[in-house]
DNA sequence: ATATAAATCGACACAGGTGTCGAAAAGGAG
DNA sequence: CTCCTTTTCGACACCTGTGTCGATTTATAT
């Protein structure tokens, strides 16, 4: 592969996105791919043998990018607490354009292909957020929790609430209910 | 409509939600549902015109029945904490078996052909949490919470953890902790 | 029992997707 | 520049789904 192959293909994938967000999994064919490439169906399967293989690099290539998030704010000594906050407030930005989330159609990749990869990028994202909240209490931020426990907490309304909005609007008032709740059981009573 | 025809329309809404359960909504097609009913594509097509005809008579049958659920043990004037409770229970025990489950299916179809049915079960949803509330607020177990505000953190909170045990298996600790949570809300600090 | 209406079947034409392949065009090393 | 490699194209055969329709079977009222 050279320079030009490797170019056009980070560039489907780069398209392909906004194509996964809009339509799911499943709904999303070649041709669709095709219209935001402007290559043909032929052009695209010398880079990738269907849309699995397609969404998989996508997955792949938006994890890698994730991976150094938390990673360069601690490094930095930032507060723990703000980068908890701030990673809320840009999860109530993001579904503020449910347009722009793969949720749905990871859950269909999941249901339809392969269920590991839900699992995957949960322990992914399970991984980051013990080491914010381990941070956190090393700098006596946080109180000593289970971090077990409240990285599963954290997790699942994090991901629920991305996923329920994409199909309803959601009140700034969930946002705060909740980050308040995670907020009571690292630091203690806010009120 | 004759006796026969509104019995297999019945018997066939009912052999479906294995089936949507299972594969979700746009991978539910008119020959599987030939295998589980032992029914034509031809015979199946008089009684509905298409695959979502068919997901929105599930729908609808579904939500007719959770209708009486609560106004049921309401009028029996049981505990509205324990009415609550009972619900979060039999969430865990349903997310058990998430097979069981129309959620994906049910994000597909309003992805794909009607956002409005999640509002629409979405608010539907909220007027039993509300009566709930409202009622454990008569009698006293409740203090005087945001009744929206409430309904909203448990709404979120119930369809966020559903969703996403269909694809990552939860532990118990993750009910009781959202459990707690909202009780705390409810009726004060209960450590 | 029989006439009438309803329900069911199976074949049909069609639409839209897939993956493949040889030919053509574009890229890149010397 | 030019030759070889890589990328891209567009046509091909195929598959799987759809929705329709006349013919046939099955219910049901009288």
């Amino acid at each position: 592969m050279t320079a030009k192959g490797e170019r056009t293909r980070e560039s489907i994938i780069d398209a392909s996105y906004a194509l996964f967000a809009k339509k799911g999994f499943k709904q999303v064919t070649m041709k669709d791919v095709c219209d935001v490439t402007n290559m043909s169906r032929g052009g695209l399967y010398s880079h990738f043998s269907s849309t699995s293989q397609l969404f998989e690099a996508l997955l792949e290539k938006m994890t890698e990018r994730s991976e150094t998030d938390i990673q360069e704010a601690t490094g930095k000594g930032a507060s723990a607490l703000s980068i908890l906050v701030e990673s809320f407030a840009s999860l109530e930005e993001e579904t503020g354009h449910p347009e722009d989330s793969l949720s749905i159609a990871m859950l269909e990749y999941a249901q339809t292909v392969d269920a590991h990869v839900m699992e995957q990028l949960n322990r992914i994202g399970a991984e980051k957020w013990k080491k914010l909240i381990r941070y956190g209490i090393k700098r006596g931020e946080f109180k000593a929790v289970d971090v077990d426990e409240i990285v599963n907490l954290i997790l699942y309304s994090y991901q629920g609430v991305r996923m329920w909005s994409m199909v309803s609007p959601m009140k700034p008032e969930v946002y705060h209910s909740i980050t308040e709740n995670i907020k009571r059981q690292l630091i203690g009573e806010t009120r």
